[in-house]
This record gives structure tokens, sequence and C-alpha cells, in this order.
DNA sequence: CAATAATAGTCCTAATTAGGACTATGTCAA
DNA sequence: TTGACATAGTCCTAATTAGGACTATTATTG
């Protein structure tokens, strides 16, 4: 059947695509939260906490665990360093890649930050039950895998 | 049990955060590839798509079902007002609310991408049986209602 | 080896984003 | 009625966002 402006409304996926964006929404926002008397943005906590007990991270990597893409994360990571919280390291391996890596400061903001984020996430997950949870995960799995 | 920095990423509710997260990802990023060869931002064919067959939707309307904040909401509908595609009415009746409808130019477009993106969307949530699909919105449903 | 292709990161632009301050308007209770 | 409070929308700011052009570097292939 002919999909038109007066009929398309009815297609059977709507419901779906809106409660994935009501979840996600509701999440990112709580999540967000939780930054308030922080001094970090969500996208440079999640740098914070990839970066966190690894010896450093390319760009690519960073990119690839976090989801942000390399146009933003070029300025997230400028931010970041002269907050001093990461340094770039040249790899004179092969001089395309740079590695960002923690400073002490970086070190000691993670250790705090990062449990702190957990366990305020942890209260509204708790909520879900451990059989909802894996079936959760299988079916957000297969949405992915659907849209590959 | 104390969450520190070195266990917190042991939490199992990581793994659901993280499939959320990326499905969101991957429908977005789908969805927005499909204004690629339209003169639509995703944020101004959400607001398109929302008061197609509608008399008119004020701010708070818009906001509530898009999930655009207001302050966003104000610079889209400008842009889009820019283009001719929407117009502000005011409401006598209640002179703080504005109500913002269609020109005859945006409900063009909604009769021509509305079906379009949305026969475009179908290709990849047709792979999603209808078993799987309530399944998940049921399960989408309970994330919002914990984040609540 | 030399030309071509691929990869990594930066820079640039327009738009979105949240949140809060601000103005205008309306509601409700004393 | 008037003062306190609530609501609607705009404006402002700093940061994020995607995508593409660009440079530098490395890999591939003829």
């Amino acid at each position: 059947m002919t999909i038109t402006a007066s009929n398309a409304a009815k297609q059977t996926f709507i419901p779906l695509a809106r409660a994935l964006a009501r979840a996600y929404q509701a999440f990112a926002s709580y999540d967000a939260a939780g930054y308030q008397n922080s001094d970090l943005t969500v996208s440079q906590a999640d740098v914070l906490f990839t970066l966190g007990n690894t010896a450093g991270l390319t760009f690519t990597e960073i990119g690839d665990l976090t989801l942000i893409t390399k146009g933003t994360l070029t300025g997230v990571v400028d931010r970041m360093s002269s907050k001093g919280l990461v340094k770039r390291l040249a790899i004179t391996s092969d001089r395309r890649y740079t590695k960002v890596v923690l400073t002490t400061k970086g070190n000691k903001l993670f250790a705090i930050e990062f449990p702190r984020q957990i366990e305020y996430l942890k209260k509204r997950f708790d909520k879900i039950d451990d059989n909802t949870r894996q079936q959760a995960i299988t079916i957000l799995n297969k949405l992915v895998d659907s849209f590959d």
C-alpha cells in the first residue's frame, strides 16, 4: 500500500521510534542532571570516563567508544586540555595519530566523578529487575542491527 | 558494597545504558541521513511533521511532542518561518500563547517529506518482526518509567 | 620508485542544545 | 482589587553537533 501524508502516521513502527527517543531522552536528561555540581559537561565526562584506567587513547578510539564524532571531539578535548584534565601525546611510530591521556588532575577528577555518577545512575537502574535488563539489552541490540 | 573508580565499571546496568545510547544513535543517524536531499534539518522536520494535519500548535505543545526544549524551539521556528514554512499566530483568548501553523508552502512540503521519510524509515523497521516490536515498546516504556 | 588511495586529526560553518534570566500575561487567594 | 505565584515565549551564552574541506602522514599498487 502506498504511503501518503494522511496515512503515513499509521505505520506500526512509529510508536517504537517514539518509545526509543523517549527512553533515550529520559536517560540522557537524568544523566545530565548528575553533573550539575561538577565542572563537567556530559561530553567531557564521557571522555573522562572513557580515558580513566587506560594508558591513553587516540581520537579515533575515543570517538568509537563515546559516539562523539571527530569534529566535535577536537573541541571537547581542547576544552578539557585547557582545564588541565588531559594532554595530547605525539605518537612517533605513526605520526598521524595523537594519544590523549589523563593528567594527574584528570585522574583525580575521574576517581571522584566516575563512582559518584555511577552511584547516581544506579539509583534509577536498580528499579529494573535483572530479567528485564537482560531482555532490554537483547532487544536494543536487535534494533542496532536493523540499522546496520 | 561501595562503588569506587576501579570497580564502578562492573555495575551490571552499564551494558544497558550503552545499548540504549547505541540504539538511539543508530536510529538517529539513519534518520538524519534521510534528510540529505531535503532542505530540512532533523529538528525542522520534527516540527514540520508534528504540525502536519493539525490546525496549529503552541510552542509548549510542540515542545512536549518533539522533546525540543523551549529555548531551542524559538530558533527552530524562526528559521522555518524565514523559509516560509510556518507562521506565528497570536491567540487572543490568552495572550501568553502563540500558535504555530503551517503555511501553504509548509503543507506542501509536509505532504512530500512526511511520507517519503516514513517510507525510508520503514525499510529498516520492517526488519523487526511484530512480536519483537511490541516487546521493545513495552521494555522501552519501562525504562522511561524508571527515570520518572 | 612514483602515483594513488586511505587514514588521522584540525578547522570551519550553520544549527541545535540546555538552562537561566527576562518580559508579558494570566490565575488565585486574602 | 491587589499581591504572590504560575505560565508562555524570547533572548542570551557556552558547548555540542555533523559534515565536509583541508593538511599531514602512511599504505598500497602498478
